[in-house]
Formats: structure tokens, sequence, C-alpha cells
DNA sequence: CTACTTTACGGTATGCGTAAGCATT
DNA sequence: AATGCTTACGCATACCGTAAAGTAG
């Protein structure tokens, strides 16, 4: 069996051409590459360079024989990157989010549970998240339907209202809810990552120009100092985060009032017992 | 890098479920085995084992490592073959022969000038032999007519005229000559691993029996001592190899007065510059 | 009691770097 | 003179085998 330390060297001669050069690539010395160079020879029993008195060069062999080294070379980083990447997904847990409050909820949660391991979160439109169960992308999944699905194992774990925040003396202010559709062709403020709300806000409203703030802060910022109206949850609602004067009015889409469940597959069921003990119906509220 | 050494020793423990049994499978000790897995651990910064006070057993990562590595077992084992395959072939000269008397003649002459090769010699009929040389699986063929391909350079280097020895009394001995076609539907005695003869002794005797004789001490024997035509050669002939008792015929067809040609890539005839100066028209006769 | 792993210990040998030699450009 | 390969020498350390301890079945 060839040292794959003596074919990193001699590959780093082939790349550099003398073993000076290879020597100063690999931080070591040239009488080391010398003698390692000589040990794979002698190893192989096939001679790989023709000597001159300061000159050594690869024989045709020795040309050959470096381009079969790479394979090697790749094969051995190969297993060092996927036995660490094996080992990595088992200290992972992989979540799909399909709006950010759950997330918000959840992710402490999370970290007390699971506590050294990683945490991954995602956040985009839930339709997706059945497959991705499935083929292990994400271990968990926060979807606001239950999928119905035999292979998904599925616990109610909150849910929330959208309002809409409006200047006082808006028309719209003096009905007790209104429908998105009520509010196409304005331009709103929303945030942006906020998972499944997107698609339905564009379905709902497709001549709305909507302000899209990356920043929570941002958003905040503008909601309260703006003018424009901008969507609020019953989340920060109910912790008291309102926009000082403005209008708070409730959606009266179905849409607009989303349970949570959280899902894994029903073969993992047991694995995440503990996360499922802990949350109730009201966890995400 | 991760050492080669340490994946053999991991991969043996895996196969053989113990340390005891991998140390004697390596020719090892336990203890070595104990701190190279321990070894193999610390390089890849990921723990592969489970260990009980007197058991030792792969995890989940360990039983992915373990078949991720032969990988790379096998793909260092593929480099030793490869790089030995090719010096080999290096050191090797592989020729073609079309008929058993030009390798009897060119085997002591190969073996003087290319001194220190291996001579790999095949025999077969030639109508493949073009294409080996071109692909390499030949350096030099003697073929039985002139290819007549720029590719291909080819100088004459001997002839061969092939008799028939009948039993005195027989009719065909009353003619100067015969044809092979005379003979149809005899037996005859005929020696096996004869190149390209074999094959018009089947076109134009399709009804002959012929009785096959892998050993020429054999084929001596039979010819000599009963009363099956067998064939007789020029070469053997000039030699004094006469079969005694037994009337010797010309054969008139063309097929069996044959030239024999020695021939090589047309890039690699300097290559064999000091062979084609050695052969001329009577090296072979 | 047997089979297995692990730790401890002492010796060997493998491999490194420095220094020096020598040839080529 | 500068560059590059090789050999010689002394040293560090990495690895091995033996011995011994400890544990589970």
């Amino acid at each position: 069996m060839i040292d794959i330390h003596l074919l990193e060297q001699f590959h780093a001669f082939y790349e550099c051409g003398t073993l000076s050069a290879a020597a100063e690539q690999l931080h070591t010395s040239q009488p080391a590459l010398t003698r390692a160079m000589k040990k794979l020879e002698e190893d192989l029993g096939v001679t790989l360079f023709v000597r001159s008195k300061n000159q050594l060069k690869l024989n045709d062999t020795g040309i050959h024989a470096a381009e079969y080294a790479r394979d090697v070379l790749d094969a051995d980083r190969d297993f060092e990157a996927k036995v660490k990447a094996y080992e990595r997904r088992l200290r992972t847990i992989s979540i799909g989010f399909c709006a950010p409050v759950p997330q918000t909820v959840l992710t402490p949660i999370l970290n007390t549970i699971f506590d050294g391991m990683t945490i991954s979160a995602d956040m985009m439109d839930d339709i997706e998240f059945v497959d991705r169960l499935k083929s292990h992308e994400y271990n968990l999944a926060v979807l606001h339907e239950d999928p119905k699905d035999k292979d998904i194992y599925v616990k109610k774990c909150g849910h929330e209202d959208l309002f809409i925040s409006l200047m006082p003396g808006d028309p719209l202010t003096f009905y007790p809810e209104i429908h998105l559709s009520d509010l196409d062709g304005k331009s709103i403020l929303l945030l942006t990552r906020i998972g499944f709300w997107m698609n339905f806000h564009k379905d709902k409203t497709p001549n709305t120009n909507y302000l899209l703030q990356i920043d929570m802060d941002s958003f905040f910022e503008l909601s309260q100092n703006s003018s424009y109206p901008s969507f609020a949850s019953s989340y920060y609602m109910s912790r008291g985060q309102e926009f000082k004067g403005k209008v708070t009015v409730a959606l009266a889409d179905p849409e607009c009032h989303t349970d949570y469940f959280l899902a894994c597959l029903t073969s993992e069921k047991e694995k995440y017992k503990t996360l499922f003990d802990r949350i109730n119906e009201t966890t995400i509220l």
C-alpha cells in the first residue's frame, strides 16, 4: 500500500517541476523530498525519474504516475470531506419555517432541547416542505396547513392573525374588518423573508407596490413614521408592538388567519418526542 | 491528508469486527490497532467508535466512513497497479506471429536485440494485425501479406512453402504437385497453433477431418509412424526433418507458398531499426 | 476463565533538518 | 555566483511489541 504522503509530495514535484519549489510549497526541505522520491520508487519497484547531477526529471512512467496519483489524492480528500459531512449532518437539525413568527418562537426552544447541535433554519413558502422532509433535507418543518400524509407526523403548535395598520382617517379604518383585495393598488410596507405570506399577498393584490424591507428595525421605523399602510401580526401586537398613531384593522381573508403545524417524518417521531411534548396549540400565539 | 495505512487498518476492523481479529489479519498487535484507531479519529476530528470497557464498535459515522474508506484503498491499489502496468508495458515488446516458423526464427533474434525486455508473442491469423499495431496492442507483427498501409512499415523477412507427406504408393504421389482440394475428405495430421495456415486449410478442405496435435513431438511421431497424410514445411525440410518412409509432394495452391513480412508502425520505425537492419529476405527460409 | 480493549513502558527505526559536496548554467 | 540535487550526520518522535491491568460474558 503506497503511502499517500509520498504521493502528495510526488504530485507537488510534478506540478512545481523542481524539488526545491515543491519543498517550499510543502513547507519542508529539499533533502526530505529527495529521500521521499527515492522511497516512492523503492516502494513501487518502478523508476519514475531520470537523474542528472543537478536535475531531477520525471520519465514517461513518472508523468503518467503523477496523473494517476491525483486520483488517489482526490479520493483521500473526498473521504475526509464525506466523513466530516456525514458527522456534521448527524450533529445538525435542519428545519424549514413557513413564516418568521414560528422561527422566532421555536428557535430558543430548539436550542435548549438539542443542546450542542447545530440548528440550521430556512424560511420559504411551505409547498415543498413534505418533499424536503422525505428527502431528509429537513428534519423538521413548520407548515401552515396539515399535509395529511401518513409518512408525516404533525402537531398543531400555534396560530397567527394578520392585520393592517393604516393612517387615522383612512376610509378603510371605518370598517371593522377589510379584505386584502381592498388594498390592491396601494403602496404597502412589507418585510422580506416572510415565507408563505409573500405568495398570497401577491395573488390577492397584484397591482400593489410592496415596499420591501429587509431589516426588521427599518420596517418598524417606516411603519411608525410614514403614511404607508403596513402589515401587523397578532404575535407582535399581543406583545405591545403596535404602531403608535396608526389604526390597526383586522383582515377578513381566511388566509390571514393561519394555524401552524410542526412536522417531522413519522419514522423519526420518537427522535423528536421531547420537542413535540414541549409544544402545544398555544406555543406560537 | 489521512494516512492510507490508518484507513487500511480501519477497514480491516470494519470487516473483522474486533481489533484482535483485525490484528491477526494484518499481522500486527492489538495495541497497535487501538492506537491507530485513536489516531484516525484524532486526524479526522470525528468520533468513529462507541467504546465500552471490553468492546469496540463502529458508530453510525464509523460504518459510513469504513465504506468510504474502501474507495480510497481501491484508488491506492489502482494507482500501484496502473503504474506497474505502464512500466511493464514499456519493458515489453509484444509481437504477433501469423505462423509458427517466423516465431521459431525471430524469437532468438529478438532476445539478443532487446536484451532485458520481455518478449510477449501471440500467434493467430494475421487479419487483425494492422489494427492491433495501430492500437499499440502489438509493437511488431509478422504477416504473410504486405498490408500496403502508409502507417505500417513493412520489410520482407522470408518465405515458406508447404508440402504434404504421403504414404508411398498413394495415388497422389504420382503427380509432381497436387492441390489442397485433392486432399479433401481425407484425415490429415495437423499441428494446432499454426496461425493463418489453419484458416485456408479449412476453406479448401471443408470435408477433411484434421487430427489436431498440440504437441510438436507427438505430431512428428505420428507423421512418421502412421499412414495419415501430414503437412510438411520447407523450413523443416531444408533442415533435414523429413519423414522417413514417406513421400513428400509439393502443394500447388498459391497460398501454400507464402512470403513473410515484418511490420511495425511507421512512427516507431526508428525504435526497431536494429531489428529491421538485422533481417532480410532470407532470414526465414 | 476466556476474550477483548486499553494503558504503560522501553526500544527501534523512520524521517526530519542542517551542513556539506558537487555539478550545471 | 547561483541554483539544484544528493549524501552524511545527529536528533526527535512516532510507532511497535511486550507486559500488565481491567472488564464483560
